[in-house]
DNA sequence: CAGTATCCATGATGATACTG
DNA sequence: CAGTATCATCATGGATACTG
């Protein structure tokens, strides 16, 4: 996360990866393994879903949970910091829907 | 706008264009001219700004007014549909703020 | 299962100069 | 004043194959 001349552009560049918001959207749910979560989203490559991942986790939004077992079990679940933001991402799902309709109403 | 698998990646990907948020931000305190914007941001090419103000024109968020006047004067104001998402905006603002505290907490 | 590695295509962004 | 045109670069995203 790296800070911008004005926080919501601060914000906004820490949500905008590829499907960012869903996966933490997901996350409020309940932990999740890699695996389900390639599985819910199921329009995004594991290279790139892999690559959400880090960077969710190095701007300190989710936490990488590894099990020693055979077969590998990693989960990922929301820090205190990635709890913090479901307000804001709940408003966005509702703009987005507002913007959906938008879309609808306007057919061209 | 285009519509995603998911309304908040609908949104995220309105509003995701270089400062486009603060583009917005700044229409709420009242319509603006081309050349005030490009000065109140004053990190953006005037190529990018033009690139943004068309692409919220294009999503319906923003109104583009020309007046027949020489000099030649343009004034960019929000849509219904614009000032509907005020409240996102702000709760975004907020959670922007929050990441930057949470940058200057963690000194590494 | 949960990733990596590699290569490639596309789009986003930037600097600069020019125009009605 | 409010753009547009052009060129160049860099980040983002995708397909596929491979690994502990």
């Amino acid at each position: 996360m790296k800070k911008s001349y004005c926080p919501i552009d601060t914000f906004i560049n820490t949500v905008k990866g590829k499907r960012k918001g869903t996966i933490i959207l997901h996350l409020f749910q309940g932990d999740k393994r890699y695996g389900e979560l390639v599985k819910l989203l199921d329009d995004i490559s594991e290279r790139m879903m892999t690559k959400q991942l880090k960077e969710l986790e190095a701007d300190g939004l989710i936490n990488r949970t590894v099990f020693p077992e055979v077969p590998p079990r990693v989960e990922y679940s929301l820090t205190d910091l990635g709890r913090e933001i479901q307000p804001v991402l709940k408003t966005m799902y509702r703009g987005g829907i507002l913007f959906e309709k938008h879309i609808d109403g306007s057919q061209k």
